[in-house]
This record gives C-alpha cells, sequence and structure tokens, in this order.
DNA sequence: GGCACGTTAACTGTTGACAATCTACCTGTC
DNA sequence: GACAGGTAGATTGTCAACAGTTAACGTGCC
C-alpha cells in the first residue's frame, strides 16, 4: 500500500505498542516510561519519543508534559464524541464514493462486508472488528479524499481501543453485529443512491449508539467510567475529550 | 484558556515557525532545515524535530523519511478535501451547539460573528480570515466536541494557509466576504432550528467552494497549481492527499 | 493523629556527538 | 555530447549523557 521503504525505528517501535495496545496487554492508564521501553526494545529514546508521540497522535495514549505518557482510558464519553465524527464524514464518504468510485472499487467494497459478516458469525471478536473497521475503511478509502481516510484511520484505532478494552459492558454490541445497516450501506452505494447511503450511515450510527446507551448502568453513567486504576502510583489523567489529538 | 504551564521549547519552536509559516515568511515548499532552525532559535535538534512533527500533524509542513521537513504547499485538490470535512463535521457542530450551548454560548458566537463582519469590512484580509475562523471556531467549540473542535483548528490551519498563499487566484473570495451565509448560520443557531443550521453550512461551503472554482483558469486547472518552486535545489514532494495528519 | 515542609529518587526535557543515508556534483566512457 | 558510475558533502536518524522538574516519601511540628 504504502511505500516499502524500510521503517524507521520509532515506527517499528510504534506498531508494536499499537498492537500491545489494542490487544489489551497494555492495560488503559498504564504509563510508559521511556527509559524502560527504551531497553525492552534495545533503542534509544530518542525512537521511544517520537513513537510514543505518534500514539497520542493515533489518539491511544495522552501525553502530559513533564509527567510522562499513558495509555489512553477512553470512556464512553470518548466514544460518544469519536462516534459524532465518524458519522459526520462517513456520511460525506459515502456520497463521494457514488460520486467516484468504479465498479472495481464497489466490488472490493463488497468483499469487505461479505469478510465482516463471516468474521462476526465466528467467535473471534477481536478480529470481527477488524474486519467490521475494514468493510468501513473500504468506501472510506474510495472517496478518494486521503485527509478523510487518514482521519478514520485515527478514529477507528480509538473505537477498536475502548470496544476491546470495555468488552464486557459493551458485549451487546457483540451479539447483535450490525450485519444489517452494513449492508444496507453498500447496497445504497452500490445502487448510487446518494442519500440513501447517507441515511444508511445514520442508521448505522443510530443503531451502534441505542446498543451502546442500552448496556449503561441503569442509572445512566457508563460501567466502565472508573479510569480503572491498575495501580495507585500510576494516576493516569482525564482523557476526556481535550488533549486527544483526533485531528 | 489552556493552562499556562511555562512553554516547552518545542512549543514555541512550532509557534513561531507555524506564524511564519501563515504569514508567508516561510513560502511553500521551503526546506526546514533541523540544524539551521537549530541555530537560528538557539537551541539543539530535539525541539526543533518535535516542533516540525508537530507542524506535519497541523498539516503545515510534510515530512519526508531520510529527506526532510518541507513547508505545505497546498493545491487546490487539498482545499478541496480539507473543505469536504469541515462541512461535514462543522454539519454536525451546529447541530450539537443547538442541543448543548446556553445562552452566553449563543451570544459569544455572535460576538465572533460581528467581529468577522467588522474585519471583513477593514483591509487586512489576514486578520479577516482569522476572524473568520474564530466565528466558525465558536460553534465548534459550544459542541462541546474536544476531537471536534481540535479537528477544526488542524484543518483551519491548513485553510488559513491556503487562503493566504494564494490569495492572488482566490482574491475574488475576499472581494464577497460571507457575511451573508454567516449571519445565516448563526441565525439557525440561536432559533435553535437544527435543519436549518445544518442547510446554512452546507449552503456556506457551496457559496465558498462556487467562489473557489470560479477563479480558476479557463482550462480548468487552478492558477496556483504549481509547486512554485522557489529554489531548484529546493525540490518539495507533492502533498497532495496521503501523508497530511488531517486526523 | 494530621498537616506542612524538606529531602530524595525517578523521569522527562534538552543537549551534543556519531553513524547511516541521500543528494548533488564530478569524472570517465560510449 | 549524453549517460552511467563514483565520490564528496550535507542532512537526517540514532545514541548516550546532563540538567531541571515533578512526584513520592519521610520527618518534624502543631
Amino acid at each position: 500500500m504504502t511505500t516499502l521503504a524500510h521503517k524507521q525505528l520509532w515506527e517499528a517501535v510504534s506498531d508494536r505498542l499499537r498492537d500491545d495496545i489494542l490487544d489489551g496487554r497494555l492495560a488503559a492508564g498504564t504509563r510508559l516510561v521511556e527509559t524502560e521501553l527504551a531497553d525492552r526494545f534495545g533503542v534509544s529514546r530518542g525512537p521511544i519519543r517520537d513513537a510514543l508521540r505518534e500514539l497520542s497522535r493515533t489518539g491511544l495514549a495522552v501525553d502530559v508534559p513533564r509527567r510522562g505518557t499513558f495509555v489512553s482510558s477512553l470512556t464512553e464519553r470518548d466514544l460518544d464524541e469519536v462516534y459524532v465524527i465518524r458519522r459526520a464524514i462517513e456520511e460525506s464518504a459515502v456520497r463521494l464514493t457514488i460520486e467516484r468510485a468504479d465498479d472495481a472499487g464497489i466490488t472490493e467494497m463488497f468483499r469487505a462486508l461479505d469478510a465482516a459478516e463471516a468474521a462476526y458469525a465466528g467467535d473471534d471478536l477481536a478480529a470481527a472488528w477488524d474486519a467490521d473497521m475494514a468493510f468501513h475503511r473500504s468506501y472510506c478509502r474510495l472517496s478518494g479524499n486521503g485527509r478523510l481516510l487518514a482521519l478514520f484511520e485515527n478514529l477507528a484505532s480509538q473505537t477498536v481501543l475502548l470496544m476491546r478494552t470495555t468488552l464486557d459492558s459493551h458485549a451487546s454490541l457483540a451479539w447483535t453485529p450490525p450485519v444489517e445497516v452494513h449492508r444496507r450501506i453498500a447496497n445504497a452505494i452500490a445502487a448510487r443512491d446518494p442519500d440513501a447511503a447517507t441515511l444508511a450511515v445514520g442508521a448505522h450510527y443510530q443503531y451502534t449508539q441505542d446498543r451502546l446507551h442500552a448496556s449503561d448502568t441503569p442509572d445512566g453513567r457508563a460501567t466502565s467510567g472508573a479510569p480503572a486504576a491498575s495501580d495507585a502510583s500510576d494516576a493516569p489523567p482525564a482523557s476526556s475529550g481535550e488533549g486527544i489529538s483526533a485531528g
């Protein structure tokens, strides 16, 4: 996809840390100490710093000046923010895709859709979410807007992070996979119907958000609201809203 | 506004470079040499690297591994990309603002609107664009979505950069300032009419983009399409699309 | 016993130097 | 005269060390 130029050190480190975070090996709130990581990866602190900065940029970590970098502990409020923006840009994406995508692109999108449905039929939730994202990514790419695609990648990372780290409270999402709403989006795009596609995207997010809030505790607060302090000494700052470079 | 903690070195450098770029003192395509900047600012290369990375993140510069960092030379295609996303998120922003903003916030927005109109009445175009952005920023802030606001700031920077660097070809934008469309947005928000507000934002961008393409050369290409090579040795890479962290 | 202060340790911010890589120029050959 | 190859310079990537700041801990006073 991108240039196959040999990766910079910081990029390799960033990729590894990203996987560790998304796979749950690095819990939310965990402090990422530069010297420690430098030792573990066998590199200097320079590339580590670059990698941590990249993670903050992606929203997977938060950087507090003079204090350090922590794995993002996203709350339901963060997910609401992410979904608002995803809905906004994906509604635009489908319109652009309808304008610009050729048949090969549409075919590719349906392939991603099928893969997502197959993945949801399996029992590997993490894989299912990845496939889910791949479907959304397909039409964001077809939109031909590079910034939009980059933005989607950013938001997708945060979505997956929250999905995986708060699996319990959002388990209901998994039991009723959004196959119908997905297919409705794809069909609208294939039919080259911009309004229907926009509505389908809106319906998808309405559906998802309904599912989401259905899993709230009776008093209205999310079950995963607390920062989930793994250690008293690691006091992660509140990550809500400001500070995340979702842009 | 933000914490008044003493700025990090890289932040001061970044701010300075940002101003230099937006004010045109650093032309598009200019190569930003780390050692050179380190000498000029009297700091080491470390903070310079951080500052350059921040500029790339904001879209004001592009970073090419092993080659260096260059001041972004945005094309009309880039502006199209930016406008698509801005329209998308601002349409969401006004809806959220209507839901959440209190009267004090609305008042603040109208103050920004008045300031923008006053600025357009003057002859300082740069100031007018800043005031223009401040109006848009006001309701993005009122939306209460931190990510949305951060994203807007990012896109606003790129918008201003392109506006200023390609002043000539887009001069028509200046002669017919968007005061009407602005006020229509503000009024719709004040009337708490979500659909009207959304339409108003859409109309604003339709208006702006019409103006924009009206300034194209007869053959359809932008008058500022070329990378404007200031020096043969400084070969800025094509900045279109991929690579910009508009997200 | 609780609170304020000083001390200590750890970590980030910053620096200067070394090494790998890329660009540009020069030379030689066809 | 044009092109391929090689060389030299410049610049980024990386590294190890120093300095400043923050946070935690322990001590003394109220």
